[in-house]
DNA sequence: GGTCGGGCTCCATGTACTGA
DNA sequence: TCAGTACATGGAGCCCGACC
């Protein structure tokens, strides 16, 4: 409709005269009330010129010439092709241009796009896996998009992800976006993908499933101004920073973070005795003054791992 | 017959201490 | 620095009786 307002104010200007755009019911679509009557081509009457283009009756308020006639039906069946195209813009230019968001509310309703992150090509891997389903892919430099209305798309997520090591021995980062719905667009779900497997590399990650909504922390962190928190690291103690150079230290922190904070399970994982883990855990209390058993110093001892990985590693 | 609360047991976990 | 041991604590599951 856009490209309808922007036709009925050029040529206004052009012919300096009025322009209205009228269905065939004589209601007005866009432009300058100007009187509406039907005609199977053209009709002049009143000093008003009246041209049946397809669906619409344009009607301009100037006794045009034939060739003006011919003219206008032109520019507004070039009109009716562009808003045609947007309607039926392919999937791929839609991720690969700047499509509106507002033009797409309404199309790819449950919907979901994941972001496969990887420089290999994989692409055999997948249409081998979605032989005979309604999905559809589109490549970039970094990656695949995957666009489908998913049941269980963790499932399948998993099953990429398994199906690419057993094929190609190449591990992937698989980000997803959220569903599709109402002023949520198929475009915002792949930006959305594309940034949880970003921020999953980012953070250390080397291959896994990673939904938006639990990534949303991460994405927040990153888009902070970087001098910003420079200044705040600069006011950290240094053993912190010595804590983040230490592999063991921050393996054992992290694992026990991922096991929500039980000493038991965390140990298990590690391969260590649980007094081992506490005795770590003690060391990094006195070192950072945090102890990651309780959960809000945990929580700040996350969230300072996490912007130094995604800010200065 | 279904629901609720109390008592009991088992097991996982936390803490403190000790020794290699 | 790490592991072993003993003891305390708390949660989960089960059983049973009281109540509606």
């Amino acid at each position: 409709m856009e490209d309808f307002m922007d036709f009925c104010e050029g040529i206004g200007k052009t012919l300096n005269c009025k322009i209205g755009v009228y269905d065939l019911k004589g209601n007005l679509i866009c432009g300058e009330d100007v009187g509406y009557l039907n005609t199977d081509d053209m009709l002049i009457k009143d000093g008003l010129t009246y041209i049946k283009c397809d669906k619409v009756i344009v009607s301009v308020s100037s006794l045009l010439s034939q060739d003006a006639v011919n003219l206008l039906k032109l520019i507004i069946y070039n009109v009716y092709e562009k808003e045609a195209a947007n309607l039926m813009q392919p999937i791929e230019y839609i991720l690969k241009h700047d499509v509106p968001y507002e033009s797409l509310k309404g199309r790819y309703e449950g919907y979901k796009a994941l972001y496969i992150k990887c420089n290999e090509d994989i692409e055999d891997v997948l249409l081998n896996v979605y032989s005979g389903y309604n999905v559809e892919f589109v490549k970039d430099e970094n990656g695949i998009y995957l666009i489908k209305k998913f049941e269980d798309d963790e499932n399948e997520a998993n099953s990429i992800i398994n199906g690419i090591w057993d094929e190609k021995g190449i591990n992937v980062i698989i980000g997803s976006g959220k569903t599709v719905k109402g002023e949520y667009t198929i475009k915002h779900s792949a930006e959305n993908a594309k940034i949880s497997a970003y921020l999953a590399e980012r953070l250390g990650f080397k291959n896994g499933y990673f939904i938006y909504e639990k990534m949303v922390i991460y994405d927040l962190i990153n888009g902070l101004r970087r001098d910003f928190l420079e200044k705040l690291f600069s006011s950290i103690d240094n053993d912190f920073l010595n804590i983040l150079r230490d592999r063991e230290l921050i393996n054992t922190a992290e694992e026990f973070l991922r096991c929500d904070l039980n000493i038991s399970e965390a140990a298990r994982r590690l391969y260590i005795h649980r007094n081992t883990l506490l005795y770590r855990i003690e060391k990094i209390k006195l070192m950072t003054g945090l102890d990651i058993k309780a959960f809000e110093e945990a929580m700040v001892f996350k969230l300072l791992i996490t912007v130094y990985r995604l800010k200065f590693s």
